[in-house]
RNA sequence: GGCGACAUAGCCAAGUGGUAAGGCGUGGGUCUGCAACACCCUGAUCACCAGUUCAAAUCUGGUUGUCGCCUCCA
C-alpha cells in the first residue's frame, strides 16, 4: 500500500510502527456552529482510510478531537449570553449526529481539548525547561529558532517567511524572539475561560493539545497523521516542533493531507454567501450522497461542489443502490447451494473488480477509481446474475457488492418502510387492474401514490415502491 | 513578493512511456401496456508551443489559464 507523505512530497510504501496496528490522529473541527462541508471532507476521507486499512487487517486506533476552547467558541458564547462550554457540547452533539449521517464511525477517541490541560501543562513545563519555550509575561513562546527543523513539513524557507511576515499588530506579539514563534500559552482576558499554570490564569493555545492528545492516546510516536491541507502551516508544522523537542523522537511517519473543497470553483466563505452546512445538504439529501460525492474524486485534489454535481452523485449512487436491491430481490428466491460450473467461472470475473478496487485503494487511497470498479461490478451483476442464478452465486456476488460499499463507507442496505395499510390497498387494486389490462385506472392509482410521494415502479420480480 | 498544485469528452473523473477506465447527462435501440429499472449502441488524441524517445496525456523546457498556502480556517 502506497500512501502520499506530505513530509516527503512523495508516495511511499506504508509500513506500520508495529506489524498488524496502525495509530492515526486526525484533527477535528472547532465547535462554535455547525460543521460546513469543508468539514466534512476530511472526515470522510481519512474514515474511508481507515476502514480501507482495517479491511487490510489492521487494528487501527483513530484519535480525532474537538477543540472545545477556542476565540470563536468564546465570541459565540458571549454573543448568545451563556457559558463556552455549553456551546461547545451543543455543536459536538450536532456534529455527532451529521457524522452519523454521513456514515462516519465515531473514532476509538474523541478527546476534548478542555479535558487534557493537564496534559498541555507538562508539555509546556518541559518545553520550557528544555530551552525550546519561554515565558514572557504570562505567556509562553516556542523558541523556533531552537528547533532545526522546523519547516520540514510545510517545505517553507522560514527567512522568507520572516522577511514576508506583516507587521505585529497584536499586542504583546511584539514580545516574542521571532516573529515565527507561536503561542503555547496565553493569559485569560476578562470574563474568559481559564485554567491555573505556573505562567498566568489563562488557556492553552491552539497547536499544544494536538500534540498533547497524539500522544496521551496514541503515544509519541504515530503511524499517521492527517486533516485539511490549510493545517500544513502553521498547526502541523508547530505540532511537530512540540512534539518532537518534548518527546525526542519523530512525532508522525506520515502526513496524509486532503485538498479542499471548493464552491463553483471558489473558496467557500461567508461572505461569499456560498457557505453550506451539512445540515443544509441533509435537508435535500441523503448525507450518503454527499459522501459518494466526496470520495468521487481523489483526496488530493481540489474538489467543486455543485447542485448539478449533487444530482450526478445522487443518480449514480442511486445505480449502485438498484443492483444491489435487485441482487436482494433475487436472493430471495433463489435455490441451490452449490455453484454451478459456469458460475464458478464467472465469479472469478466478478473477483476482478474486487481485485481492482484494492489496487486503486493500495495507491494511495485513490477513491475516484475504486469506484468505478464498483460501478463495473454493477453492470456486471446487472447483466450476469438472473432468476437462474443458484443461491450461492447471487450470495456471493451481492456479498462482493456489499463488503466494497461499506469499505467506502456506503449503506447499501435499507431498512423495510411499512406502507399504510390504504396504500396497500391502492397498489393492489392498481394490480387487479393492470390484469384486467384497465391501465387508465392503473395510471390513475400510480399519480395518486406520486402524489404521496411514492413511486411504483413495475419490475419482472413484482411491483415495488420507493420514496420520492 | 515567496512557495506549491492543477489544466483529460457537455459535466465529474481515473490514467506517470506503448497508443484514452468509470459515472452523470445527451441521442438512438431492446425489454415493459406505459413509465421507471436494466441492457446494447452513441462521445475526447488529453490547454498551447518546442524538445527527448522507435513510441508521450504520461518525461524536459517555455507560454497561457485556474486555484491554494504564506493570517483564524477542513
Amino acid at each position: 500500500m502506497k500512501v502520499y507523505n506530505t513530509l516527503t512530497k512523495q508516495k511511499e510504501d506504508f509500513v506500520p510502527l508495529q506489524p498488524g496496528k496502525v495509530t492515526m490522529y486526525v484533527c477535528g473541527p472547532t465547535v462554535y456552529n455547525l460543521i460546513h462541508i469543508g468539514n466534512a471532507r476530511p472526515m470522510i476521507v481519512f474514515d474511508t482510510v481507515r476502514r480501507y486499512m482495517e479491511h487490510k487487517g489492521y487494528e487501527v486506533n483513530y484519535v480525532s478531537n474537538f477543540t472545545d476552547v477556542d476565540d470563536k467558541i468564546i465570541a459565540k458564547s458571549i454573543e448568545e449570553g451563556v457559558t463556552a462550554e455549553e456551546i461547545s457540547t451543543r455543536y459536538i452533539a450536532e456534529c455527532k449526529k451529521d457524522m452519523e449521517g454521513m456514515n462516519v464511525r465515531p473514532a476509538t477517541t474523541h478527546p476534548l481539548a478542555t479535558q487534557e490541560i493537564d496534559g498541555m501543562l507538562d508539555m509546556i513545563s518541559n518545553l520550557i525547561e528544555k530551552g525550546y519555550a519561554y515565558d514572557v509575561d504570562g505567556t509562553v513562546y516556542f523558541r523556533t529558532r531552537k528547533f532545526a527543523e522546523y519547516g520540514k513539513l510545510s517545505h517553507k524557507n522560514l527567512d522568507d517567511l520572516r522577511s514576508g511576515n506583516r507587521t505585529l499588530l497584536v499586542s504583546g506579539e511584539n514580545q516574542k524572539e521571532d516573529a515565527l514563534d507561536f503561542v503555547l500559552w496565553k493569559p485569560k482576558k476578562e470574563g474568559e475561560p481559564f485554567w491555573k499554570s505556573p505562567w498566568s490564569d489563562g488557556r492553552p493555545g491552539w497547536h499544544i493539545e494536538c500534540s498533547v492528545m497524539a500522544k496521551k492516546y496514541l503515544g509519541p510516536e504515530i503511524d499517521i497523521h492527517a486533516g485539511g491541507e490549510d493545517l500544513v502551516f502553521p498547526h502541523h508544522e508547530n505540532e511537530i516542533a512540540q512534539s518532537e523537542c518534548c518527546n525526542g523522537v519523530p512525532f508522525a511517519k506520515y502526513w496524509l493531507h486532503n485538498a479542499f473543497l471548493n464552491i463553483d470553483n471558489r473558496k467557500m466563505s461567508k461572505s461569499l454567501g456560498n457557505f453550506f452546512t451539512v445540515r443544509d445538504i441533509s435537508e435535500q439529501y441523503d448525507l450518503q450522497v454527499l459522501r459518494f460525492f466526496m470520495l468521487s474524486a481523489h483526496y488530493r485534489s481540489p474538489l467543486n461542489f455543485s447542485k448539478e454535481l449533487m444530482e450526478a452523485s445522487k443518480n449514480g449512487l442511486e445505480r449502485i443502490m438498484n443492483a444491489a436491491e435487485h441482487l436482494r430481490d433475487l436472493l430471495a428466491g433463489a435455490q441451490g447451494e452449490e455453484l454451478a460450473a459456469e458460475e464458478q467461472v464467472r465469479l472469478q470475473e466478478a473477483g476482478s473488480f474486487a481485485e481492482k478496487f484494492d489496487a486503486a485503494m493500495d495507491d494511495d487511497f485513490n477513491t475516484a477509481d475504486a469506484i468505478s470498479a464498483v460501478f463495473e461490478l454493477v453492470r456486471f451483476a446487472n447483466g450476469n446474475v438472473t432468476q437462474q442464478s443458484t443461491k450461492a452465486y447471487v450470495e456471493a456476488v451481492y456479498g462482493e457488492l456489499l463488503e466494497l460499499a461499506d469499505i467506502l463507507g456506503l449503506i447499501l442496505e435499507k431498512e423495510k418502510e411499512i406502507l399504510a395499510e390504504d396504500v396497500e390497498k391502492l397498489i393492489e387494486e392498481r394490480q387487479a387492474a393492470r390484469k384486467a389490462r384497465d391501465f387508465a385506472r392503473a395510471d390513475e392509482i400510480r399519480d395518486v401514490l406520486l402524489a404521496q410521494g411514492i413511486i411504483l415502479e413495475d419490475t419482472r420480480e413484482g411491483v415495488k415502491w420507493k420514496k420520492a
